[in-house]
DNA sequence: CGAGCGCTTGACCGGCGTCAACACCCGTGG
DNA sequence: CCACGGGTGTTGACGCCGGTCAAGCGCTCG
């Protein structure tokens, strides 16, 4: 697992309460903006979105986590969840009690780094979202949304999402998303894979990262 | 100061380090992106800002730091800085070594919960300015702006940007930016306390909220 | 006092939002 | 097995918000 890959004999001795490994359905609710946290997700399969409520009730998806993600860090240090979290395909995740990561960040070095790592990548990452994906054209900000959703073993496949999340994501409307997609499509840089449309074959990477 | 308010002697004596006070003159830089690391900063004076390139060359303020705020905490993980870090006043800081804090976050508890705190507040600041400051019109983006920037002990007044800074935090155009200024000072929201464009008396904060 | 820079304002245009119709997929029930 | 209905995606027409280009203003600093 993520968070525990390279701890030792000693250090795994050391975990006390139960890990859960568990499965969520696509649609539901992993848990809730402000809820108090019993621990820290793992994503080990599937995807999740993390949304927040802006003040005046818009709903905004600020992430989306994939395997080898951690949802709900902040958690560590509040006992709270900051956003709310999502299932956006069936997913598979493992909850470790915070007690378990309390008590092993302070006593094992090599969890500790671990976890500085994590919360590095998870502000990497919102700083990516914000860079790459809210700044420029419409047709610029779809584009970078099927780079990075590409799938890390095949770099030709990406997936999308409904277009309404995809317009939460890139402050768009879903038609205009469709529209994107589909002008993509048509100048050859996508491809569609299936009929639902979210499977696309990624056929020119170097035009779509220029669009 | 903010990440060593609570540490006891024991704690100090293990400082061996220098920890720098620095100054910087407003638009100098901090640091740039990719930089390898001293020491991480924490703001005790003005206002810096955390500025990315994107991929094809455009330029994007991510955050903007202020009094109590951590800059460059990605470098405990990575030792490089992921974000270019410049000036937007005459600033103070202090730089932390590393190694003072790879030291102290493993000996003292009282420093590790500290840290956590940062790294969570950083994480829900980022959320905070992608969910918040851009998404909606122009006219809620920088009413948005004008009230995060609030002074902290007078939350009457705020303090803005140049024109075309707002513009990269907002992804909006300085032209854009600069005519909602003067529209939410038409309304009775906003009024000038200078002659520079700076410095505004927030009038009525839930229309501002509300916009 | 003049040059230069940043802010403002205006006129015009284009990209994205809005509203609406339609296509397609899939599950349901007759 | 097919007819139907709802949900989701696509496409079109049109309008408006914000971008573009340009002129003018006011402050600051030689």
């Amino acid at each position: 697992m993520v968070l525990f890959a390279d701890l030792n004999e000693q250090d795994f001795s050391q975990i006390h309460s139960p890990i859960d490994d568990l499965a969520f359905a696509s649609d539901s609710v992993l848990y809730t903006e402000g809820e108090s946290a019993l621990g820290v997700y793992t994503v080990r399969k599937g995807m999740v979105k993390l949304v927040r409520s802006t003040s005046d009730g818009r709903e905004r998806i600020v992430r989306v986590l994939r395997p080898g993600d951690l949802a709900g860090l902040e958690a560590l240090a509040t006992s709270r969840f900051d956003t709310e979290c999502i299932a956006l395909t069936e997913v598979s995740v493992c909850r470790i009690p915070l007690s378990v990561l309390h008590h092993l960040s302070t006593h094992s070095p090599r969890l500790h780094l671990r976890l500085m790592q994590k919360w590095q990548h998870a502000l990497k990452d919102a700083d990516d979202w914000l860079a790459e994906l809210n700044f420029g054209t419409a047709r610029q900000r779809v584009a970078g949304l099927a780079l990075k959703m590409r799938d890390p073993d095949h770099p030709t496949q990406t997936t999308l999402f409904a277009r309404d999340d995809m317009g939460a994501m890139l402050d768009l409307k879903l038609e205009t998303v469709s529209r994107e997609i589909s002008a993509l499509v048509r100048d050859g840089l996508l491809k569609p894979m299936d009929k639902s449309g979210r499977r696309y074959a990624v056929l020119d990477e170097n035009r779509l990262q220029w669009v």
